[in-house]
Formats: structure tokens, sequence, C-alpha cells
DNA sequence: TATGGAATGGACCCTGGGGTCCAGTTTTGG
DNA sequence: CCAAAACTGGACCCCAGGGTCCATTCCATA
């Protein structure tokens, strides 16, 4: 437990997220602050200390996972094969959405779109739009090359990572046990890219 | 107010269904039951003497919202284009999801997810799975008659679903304003119909 | 017109949980 | 070794909101 500065513990501050995340995720939002102290080994006031309130505690959260998820959704690019780059993408997409951790941060977020509207904004912008756009510029590179013809790459964009999502995202939110295992995210993804390609192929 | 029964007044179930949409639409699940009550001019008491409790009123409302939702969604048929199947279909779907009503209602049953799971997971059959299922049929029958090639129908499904849905569901979850015209709606839900013909043509 | 079930509304109880306070302890830097 | 700053934990305040009670009023039917 090494103080980082003279003031607050910053390695504390990591625990407190950690088990917000935790907590928060398994619980919903309606989990006490007491029992993500407990959960953090902290005093609920260190939580107080650390952020002032709880929307203040979950907008911090929001952001740290927010940059964590979007991180490895770089646009997919080293890759002559455009069908491995759109596979790889759809299979870190799929995968970040189904996670547990990236599920709950979603839920939470929803749930709170009313009165952290704020929070909410960030989530959409750094998440599904800020991916789509990548796909996009990519998508957008590969029609210059002449490898596929997409008129609309936004769109494209849009609709390919929609088929890589397909109800699996609603069904993780809904609570409903998404039981996907790696070849299977294998499988969805491959074909995802097969069917994308077939459909915008010049 | 015609009392339809001796017993209770069952034009006021509708009138409190209709007001704890709208209240808990706007000011999420925590929104006070005094509310809805007010809004449906009607005593908390009634309420307690319709449902049980709050719990018991959530589940009334999302059984019945499903079943709205749901109804117009049936196996697109009586066309011969399928292009024109898709598009209409692809339509609705849309319209079903963005719409403040159908958003509102899905936020709930992600709420409650994990405090009443048989609710949310109702939702998801109701839902997302069996207009899936629907739209498989419809795309199977196309297959033998040997207008589309679909070996897996209802993946094939998943895909054109998410493909019109997009970040729109996900946008109107987290209160982004989905700014959709109808011109554009139907744009979508044709390029959308085309690009899944052109992806699963024979 | 009498009767009984339903609706009203307003007071009321009570629990959970956000947030604060504080006295005592630990850590750090000087 | 000292002082300042943080952390602890446990008591505490407070209030929103779920749920109940009840005296009164309203209807519908008989």
């Amino acid at each position: 437990m090494a103080r980082v500065t003279g003031q607050i513990d910053l390695s504390k501050n990591e625990a407190i997220l950690d088990a917000a995340m935790a907590v928060l995720g398994e619980r919903g939002i309606t989990a006490p602050m007491e029992e993500i102290a407990r959960r953090a080994c902290v005093s609920k006031q260190t939580i107080y200390n650390h952020y002032g309130s709880k929307a203040e505690l979950v907008r911090a959260l929001a952001s740290r996972r927010v940059h964590e998820m979007t991180a490895p959704l770089a646009t997919p690019e080293g890759l002559d094969d455009p069908a491995q780059a759109l596979a790889g993408f759809a299979r870190v997409l799929l995968r970040a959405v189904i996670t547990p951790r990236g599920m709950s941060l979603y839920r939470m977020a929803m749930i709170n779109a009313l009165e952290m509207p704020d929070v909410a904004h960030a989530m959409f912008e750094a998440g599904p739009k800020e991916s789509r756009a990548r796909l996009a510029v990519f998508l957008a590179l590969e029609t210059q090359v002449g490898r596929l013809h997409c008129p609309d790459p936004l769109q494209a964009a849009e609709f390919f990572a929609g088929m890589v999502l397909g109800s699996h995202q609603a069904a993780a939110l809904l609570g409903v046990p998404v039981t996907l295992t790696d070849p299977k995210i294998d499988e969805i993804a491959r074909e995802a890219a097969a069917r994308f390609l077939k459909a915008y192929s010049p």
C-alpha cells in the first residue's frame, strides 16, 4: 500500500474502482456504497474522500472503462486480407459486448441515462460511435484500393457491426445467459465478414 | 368511468398501465408510485389493489407492452418481392426500437434484469428471439423457392436484424437523441434489404 | 332505497441507503 | 521524533419512497 502522493492514496483509487465495477455489475446501481467499500477493503469515508458522491464514482468508473474497452478496437489495419481484418474486428467487438464487465458497464450507463445524461452520452461517443467511425475509415480505404465498393462507408460500418452483434448484446443486457464459445464467436466473425464482403464486392 | 365488472374497475387498469409506462419511461424505475397514481388520476391505494406491489406492476406492464410490440412483427409474407418484404420488416423493427415507448420498456427490463430475471427473460423471448425466428422462417422459405441461399436461416436473420438496428438501439437506450426521419428509416430499410439479398443471393 | 364492494386521499409506519461526523490509528515527509 | 495528512470504522442523521390503514364517498345492483 504505497502512498504515491503525499495527499491521497492513488492505489486505493484503483481498488475502489475495481470494487465498484464488480459490485455494481453484480447487484446493479442500487448496490449500497457500504458494500463497495467492503469489497475494496476501504472505509466508506475514504470513498467519499476520493469521489464526492455515488454519481461521481459512477462517472469516474465509466470513463475509465470506456478507455479500456475502446483501446483494442483500433482501426483494422496491417492486414492485406480484408476478410481477416474484418473478422478480427468482429471478434473484438463481440467479446467486448458479451463480457460481463463490458456488459454491466453498458447496463449501468443505460440505467443512469436519465439521471446522468452526460455520462451516457460520453459512453455512446466513445463506444459505438467511435468504433463505427474507425471501421468506416478502413472501409473507405479498401474502397479506394478497389477491393470493396462502399458508397457510404459509415452506413456499411453500421451494418457490419450490427451483423456481428445481432441480438447478443440485447441478450446480455437482459441477463439472458449468452453461451457463445470461442469457436462460435470465431464462426460468427468469419461468416459475417464473408457475407459483408459479398454484399459490398465491387 | 363505467365499471365493467362488479369487482374492480378494469378501465382504471388500463389507465394505471398507461401512466406507469409514461412515468417510468420518463423518470426511470425509481419514479415513486405516488406519481404514477397522480398521472393515472387514481389513488395509490387503488394501484395496490390491482397489483400487489411495484414489481408486479412492472411485470404486468412488460407483458402488455411485449404483446403490443410483437404483434406487427408478423412473418413477412404475401409479397412476391423479397426486397419489399425485408424492407417492410426492417421498417417495423427499427421503429419499434427507436420509439420512446418501445425504448423505455427495454430500458426498464434491463434495469430490472437483476431483480426480476424472469421478466427480462420473457422480454427477450418475446422480442428479439421471436422476431428473428419469424424472419428465419421466411428466409428458409425463400431459400426453398430458390430466390435466396441461406444455409443457416437463423444466423442470417440475426445478421439482417442487426444490420437494420445498427447502433440506433444502443443510442436510444443511452438517451442519445435518435434523429431518424421517416425517409431516413426507409432508406436504411431498403439499403439493408438490398445488401442482404446480394450477400445471400444463390 | 338499502347494501356492499370499490375508490379516494391523506396520515402514517418503517426500512434502506446516501452522506456526515468523529475519535482514534497509521503513514509519510521532514 | 514530530506534525500533518489520510485512513478506519462505527455511530449517526435524514429522507425518499414502498407499503398499510382507515374514515369517507361513490356506484351498481337488487
